[in-house]
DNA sequence: CACCAGGCAAGTA
DNA sequence: TACTTGCATGGT
């Protein structure tokens, strides 16, 4: 809680996530899978461009179409397929609104991203998290690197014991796991490359 | 030139 | 369960 505090004084609300419909949210989420955020807008602005941006839009474009417009975005055949999977599921359980996802029980909802093949964990909880505000924290590559790296986890701790350890750690609010996870890819992207060394952080001496 | 980015699934042992 | 590999563009 003291490194949240410190990082939100240091660095101030990311805004996050940008997106300006539900829906869009949980595109970028799969589209953003290992993959640099810039490249991500290229390929939004693309789907936007031709009108193309809602669950109907992607449901009816053909599959090798959509890949062209995600090109920027990387992994574009496996990442249309990916957003093939997600609306059709959008359809299929949820008539095609995005919003009414929020009616479910999160854990049930959590469980029903994660059968759909191409979201994961951190995908689903990005969604759930950003797109429907429920209240559970999104665990990143960044996440897992600066808490092992302050001896907070160990180093090979999976998803799910990274979140547990946080969610325990941190009262269940909405706002505070949106913030927070948004400054840990800040911190992440600023400071701490995939090196085992670390520029000076300003959450050192933090326990 | 090499390395990395807001992962995931499928195959192997 | 725990590794390994393929997927791909664009920035530094």
């Amino acid at each position: 809680m003291r490194i949240y505090g410190r990082l939100l004084r240091c660095f101030g609300p990311r805004g996050w996530w940008p997106g300006d419909t539900t829906f869009e949210v949980m595109v970028g989420a799969i589209l953003t899978q290992n993959t640099a955020w810039q490249n991500v807008e290229k390929a939004i602005a693309n789907l936007k461009d031709k009108g193309l941006l809602n669950p109907s839009g992607l449901y009816l474009i053909p599959e090798r179409e959509l890949a062209e417009l995600i090109r920027p975005a990387g992994y574009f055949n496996v990442k249309a397929r990916r957003l093939k999977n997600f609306v059709k599921f959008l359809f299929e359980h949820y008539d095609g609104d995005p919003d009414r996802l929020a009616e479910s029980n999160l854990s049930d909802l959590r469980q029903e991203l994660l059968a759909i093949n191409g979201v994961g964990p951190e995908t689903a909880d990005s969604i759930l998290l950003y797109a429907l505000n429920k209240p559970i924290f999104v665990v990143d590559a960044y996440t897992k690197r600066i808490f092992s790296r302050h001896n907070l986890i160990p180093v090979g701790a999976s998803y799910s014991e990274v979140q547990a350890f946080l969610m325990d750690n941190l009262p269940r609010d909405v706002a505070l796991y949106n913030e927070f996870h948004a400054l840990m890819v800040h911190l992440g992207k600023t400071f701490c490359k995939a090196k085992p060394d670390c520029e000076p952080c300003p959450i050192k001496g933090v326990g």
